[in-house]
RNA sequence: CGGGAUGUAGCUCAGCUUGGUAGAGCACCUGGUUUGGGACCAGGGGGUCGCAUGUUCAAAUCGUGUCAUCCCGACCA
């Protein structure tokens, strides 16, 4: 496979990262037939290929909430006003985007109700009724939900006016069982995020100003997008008591004092989706990680009409033991489409393994696998098939998580100063390691400058930085900054 | 929410300046020939020109308003 076949612009349909990434974005949601645009402003419909992936996330989380003690409920999608007003950053934090209810069945309402935007008040609210005694506590729920911000600017999964999530509200008794809860999901975050969307991320703590309305500490992973910008692809908080003053959960502890309970909260969002595109898709579309895609394998039988029965019996047949061996595989035998054509096709759609069987193959007994990410071509035995497949799409998982990370890597730098900051952003992209002080002040000068806000406080930083990149002054922490979506 | 741009067939767009029968390519349907990197021939279907309103004998075309999308900024999972 020689690389000019490999770099050659099949698909035209799509504008190059290199030339307009957002075009690049959109054009490829639209041909890979992810999404559609509804009446409604901000709000998209998720199509069969979007929300399969979103499916397959929700499973595969849901898993690992479970594991690790969760149950899932359900709570209501209105929230009353006057539930807002009862904590003071939340609300402020929250206002300029709810949506409210004044009306219904043609009657004014006598309280206001809010779309909710998230749901720790009204759980906050259940929770004081629930939980009475120490012997309720921990108390570990999630809920999967829609949820709605009405958002300035939108963009397709990335930031939607309503969006699909997970929300995990757990109750406990004290700080030290909180934050080791907190810290517990964030790992259950990076892993999930790592290893089966295959998307390298740095984990940290958010700055007091990009922290979550109401939440004493903020914790996040970041990834890296193709055009440099960062997207935050989960958050867990650690709320202290702040939710349960303000919403009196209170229980009896083993010295029968009431006592506040310490709150935590987390989500992930459907813009996990948008990330998942702008970090694996290249110039001829979609990359979908074989571990959430859809369809993992797209089989494409070959030849002309004479062989075209044997060779698409054949195919059933190995159609087949892949089905069984539980891998998401698809048969395209349209006689009426090209096989180049369907190359171009599935590969612009993201199908991570593509398998060629024609009548050359027949008379060799083998079958050919080609990976939408490397164009590699691997001539395999038909008695291995199955065996083959699998690790072909174990090694793709691998490389795509590799590329991502080297991708991230290289665009990292290590800076002195905002000046420096500001030059490499000029001339590059990515994310910059610093000092800081520690002050909102030079944060914000930051972003002034540069246009880039910080991302979190990372745990493992690529260096320790001394001073501050704004005043000069010793830096309390190094934090990763980039601009972001 | 400010500044700019664009709304015509499923998609990409032409037509608008200078008002007068709504077009092309791709996609789609039918028949035939094809099939290892976007095949070919013949025939066919499809649009109240974003929406509203004004001017006019007549509006895709001119005016006003409105909505949506895109780009650039301020707020955000």
């Amino acid at each position: 496979m020689s690389n000019d076949k490999q770099d050659k612009q099949f698909v035209k349909e799509i504008t190059p990262q290199s030339e307009d990434f957002s075009r690049w974005y959109l054009d490829t949601i639209k041909k890979a037939d992810l999404m559609s645009y509804s009446p409604v402003r901000g709000c998209i419909v998720f199509k069969p290929d979007s929300y399969e992936l979103w499916e397959n996330i929700q499973r595969e989380l849901d898993r690992r909430f479970k594991e690790t003690g969760h149950r899932n409920a359900y709570f209501p999608l209105f929230i009353p006003e006057s539930f807002f007003q009862k904590e003071k950053e939340h609300v402020e934090g929250f206002n300029p985007e709810l949506p409210w209810v004044t009306e219904a069945g043609g009657d004014k309402l006598e309280e206001r109700l809010a779309i909710r935007p998230t749901s720790e008040t009204m759980i906050g609210h259940m929770y004081a009724e629930w939980i009475n005694s120490y012997r309720d506590l921990p108390l570990l729920i999630n809920q999967w939900a829609n949820v709605v911000r009405w958002e300035k600017r939108t963009m397709p999964f990335l930031r939607t006016s309503e969006f699909l999530w997970q929300e995990g509200h757990t109750a406990h008794e004290d700080e030290a069982d909180a934050r080791k809860e907190t810290m517990q999901i964030l790992e259950v975050y990076r892993d999930f995020v790592e290893n089966y969307l295959a998307i390298p991320v740095i984990v940290g703590q958010k700055t007091p100003s990009e922290k979550f309305a109401g939440a004493v500490d903020t914790y996040s992973i970041e990834a890296m997008m193709r055009d440099g910008k960062a997207v935050q692809a989960g958050t867990s908080h650690y709320l202290g008591t702040n939710f349960a003053v303000a919403f009196d959960i209170k229980y009896l502890d083993r010295e029968n004092q009431h006592t506040y309970v310490h709150t935590t909260s987390w989500g992930v969002s459907t813009r996990l989706i948008g990330a998942l595109i702008m970090v694996h898709g290249d110039d001829r579309g979609l990359a979908m990680p074989p571990k959430v895609a859809p369809t993992q394998v797209i089989m494409i039988p070959i030849g002309p009409a004479k062989t075209r029965d044997q060779v698409i019996a054949r195919t059933d047949e190995l159609y087949a033991e892949l089905k069984a061996a539980g891998v998401r595989v698809r048969v395209d035998d349209r006689p009426d489409q090209s096989p180049g054509w369907k190359f171009n096709e599935y590969e612009m759609r993201g199908i991570p393994l593509r398998v060629e069987l024609g009548p050359r193959d027949m008379e060799n007994g083998v079958v050919v696998l080609v990976s939408r990410i490397t164009g590699e071509k691997r001539v395999v035995q038909q008695s291995d098939f199955v065996a083959e497949v699998q690790q072909m799409l174990a090694d793709i998982h691998d490389q795509m998580f590799e590329r991502a990370k080297s991708f991230r890597d290289e665009n990292m730098v290590v800076v002195d100063t905002v000046d420096e900051f500001a030059a490499f952003l000029e001339e590059k992209r990515g994310f910059a390691t610093a000092g800081w002080c520690g002050s909102d002040a030079c944060e914000a000068h930051v972003k002034e400058v540069t246009g880039a806000t910080s991302r979190n406080i990372p745990f493992e930083p690529l260096e320790e930085k001394k001073t501050c990149l704004v005043c000069g002054e010793p830096a309390k922490h190094t934090v990763v900054y980039g601009r972001s979506y």
